[in-house]
DNA sequence: CGTGATGATGTCGGTTACTGACATCACCCT
DNA sequence: AGGGTGATGTCAGTAACCGACATCATCACG
């Protein structure tokens, strides 16, 4: 017998969803989130530095793949290269199994302004951390800058198609398709 | 002498920005603000939906400027030819004499977090704009959107170079040359 | 010239997000 | 057995907001 439940954060994040699912986002306090796993308002932000913090536990899994991917280019890379291979490396973490959770978990963050800066702020974080790594291998700006924001454009362009409904293709092919679609454009 | 004096949102606006570039942002409360020009809290937040906006004040302009050059384009234009439209009309609002004053707010929105979120967010509100604009036009998804987030990524960059300490060069000219590193990059 | 509508503001009370300080208490190591 | 550790609880406080109601110069209109 344990003192505590172990997963404290993961339990959180599940009832956290589910009552913004049903309630709505603002109409769900910190406190009641709490009260619904047996822990109090205190422990939540303990937790999570603010109440939109829950949604985002775990993206640093997906942070460090898209990372990775890139990492393991060669270093005389195309900067673009780079980019597709952050994009194809990011795409292992979206397998069909995880479609359901993504969408019903996009709905919430669709729905609330408040989810939307929270996720526009980690995307463009996670294009500067892109950035850095491509200055680090010599690209000038303002075009290490330009190729990361592009990854993660084409990324969010993705993921949002891929959590359309109906949508049954893979996230690798659809980022195929908006890549080949953005070099198409900028001619 | 009139009952109230006019401008109070302006003058909100101005206050803010000397209280947030000396105290800093989280340093200093909504009621302070007000007071400073003689309001209550209560005033303040009938003219700022939240503390973050009272920076975000006049952007309308900014942004009806840039779908005005967007709009005034000719229907069959390319979809990156609209976008370049609308940089171009966007950067009449950055004449010489702005750019002090763009500075100062940019320092204090770029140490702030929170206000970092509500400028993406209202950047990705004014690619939505763009996008609808094209939609109309009978532009096709995913280029809609890819085209018009593009536009502002132009923009973003340009701008905060243009901000950059020691630039001298009207955003015009970095426009261009950000936009042309741009087409290069995607090859 | 009186009067009632108007609109920006003030006042007041309340909710909720978040924080610091301190207490608790099962577990673990020695 | 006993002290250290780490996650939690408790409590009090600040500040961002919001709803409801009061105030009061101005102004249109009769």
């Amino acid at each position: 017998m344990v003192r505590w439940e172990p997963g404290t954060p993961e339990r959180l994040q599940a009832a956290a969803l589910e009552l913004f699912a049903t309630r709505g986002y603002e109409q769900t306090t910190a406190a009641e989130i709490a009260q619904s796993v047996g822990l109090t308002e205190r422990t939540f932000f303990r937790h999570f530095a603010d109440k939109r913090e829950v949604l985002f536990h775990g993206q640093q899994l997906f942070v460090a793949g898209f990372l990775e991917g890139a990492r393991a280019t060669p270093g005389d890379a195309a900067p673009l290269e780079v980019v597709r291979a952050a994009l194809g490396s990011a795409a292992g973490f979206f397998g069909d199994e995880r479609r359901p959770h993504s969408r019903r978990r996009q709905t919430v963050i669709d729905a609330n302004p408040a989810l939307q800066e929270r996720e526009l702020h980690k995307m463009v974080g996670l294009a500067d951390a892109l950035r850095d790594l491509l200055r680090e291998r010599g690209v000038a700006e303002p075009a290490a800058t330009l190729a990361a924001r592009v990854g993660t454009l084409v990324f969010e362009v993705s993921f949002a198609t891929w959590i359309a409904e109906g949508e049954e293709r893979s996230i690798d092919t659809i980022q195929a398709v908006v890549f080949a679609e953005l070099v198409a454009l900028v001619q």
